[in-house]
DNA sequence: TAGATTGTTAATCGATTAACAATC
DNA sequence: TAGATTGTTAATCGATTAACAATC
């Protein structure tokens, strides 16, 4: 086990060899090697043995890799085992399309509880989970440990509620909103989902196309 | 102007650019230098200037870039004023969501229609785009020219919808579905938005912070 | 055992950064 | 003009690929 620092460039293909590995693994299959599996998601074996030596040794030789235990050895890296808990801000169509459609307990998080300004809103469950008045944050987030901030809120209320979920002593935030939030040193990790960002990106490999 | 291939990297970074120059914009800025643009948006003015010239030369020497027309030029690169046109499949809370909330048109999309399976949706209207039962997707995707179909349907559906899109002839596929679609040679572009990966790269971040 | 496949070291490739002449 | 800042070429850095001894 190496203490190296792992690139990011890594860290981005850990989910993915964690959901091929999921579906594999689903459909029956016992074991893979690095160029079988690399086949499949368009990796090369190498690149998949690098990638892995950043944390362990997970194979053995002439056989490749147990697909359950990789599996579950990527879970453990990813910390899906971590009982981290999240909460959303705003339960507009976004917020509950997530709360209804995205299984956070796969990834390994509890939504513990959702927040709005909306009176009609307040007191409702979705999913199982109460919306509180977003007046109540702070209390929330003093009371229970919340490892992620989901931010769903309009634009303009986006650098507002992350200040608040940062001095509330969250440990990341994933933003949905197109701002471009600053943390400044507070340690506090944004992993933001910019839906026009990928769609322009799309929009320029298709422009491109001959 | 050159015609080397763009890197992934670069074109990654495109529509950040565009989102920083339109906030400048916006900020009633009227030109920026190459530095004081990295320093914003956490890039080396070097790297700025090597991405914009993958394109062309947009700045003065002594004096920077006109903030106006550099987002206009992005605009350009990126295909936003190419009336793009995009159609969605799947009227469930995550289509609903985008179709409300999502500005197609300001990445330079139309969003002339939807199709679902759900006989209560067929004929509705979502944002003044009509709902249709999926069973004219191919006479639709005949009659009409459709840059980029957007795939909100549950993962099962995800394959044969995304074969009936490239047999429709569509560019691009934008897929909110975790299946992982294969493109094979028909050359049509898919652009990912993994839910779940984002969440476990966030998981990894916040499980390794000390 | 022989064949397969690992983990790791070395080689290559590509992307980022630095430097600087050109010039507004 | 002098100062600022570009576009581009060269240097550096990091990530991917190839090669191979170790070994199941």
């Amino acid at each position: 086990m190496k203490k190296q620092k792992v690139s990011s460039a890594v860290i981005r293909r850990l989910p993915r060899y964690y959901r091929h590995l999921t579906d594999l693994y689903l459909a029956g299959v016992v074991r893979i090697s690095s160029s079988a599996l690399g086949k499949s998601m368009n990796l090369t074996a190498s690149q998949i043995r690098q990638d892995l030596s950043c944390f362990g040794e997970f194979g053995q030789q002439g056989y490749g890799y147990n697909v359950e235990s990789l599996r579950d050895e990527i879970a453990e890296i990813l910390g899906m085992n971590q009982k981290h808990t999240a909460v959303i801000l705003g339960v507009g169509n976004l917020g509950r399309a997530l709360m209804e459609n995205f299984h956070f307990d796969r990834s390994g998080f509890t939504l513990t509880a959702a927040f709005d300004v909306d009176p009609n809103l307040i007191g409702k469950s979705v999913s199982d989970v109460q919306v509180h008045p977003v007046e109540e944050l702070e209390r929330y987030l003093r009371e229970t440990s919340v490892s992620v901030g989901v931010l769903t809120v309009p634009r303009a209320a986006a650098a507002p509620m992350s200040e608040r979920l940062v001095a509330g002593g969250v440990k990341g935030i994933w933003n949905f909103t197109n701002a471009e939030l600053d943390m400044g040193r507070s340690g506090v990790v944004v992993e933001n989902v910019h839906f026009a960002d990928s769609l322009l990106a799309l929009s320029y490999m298709i422009s491109e196309a001959p």
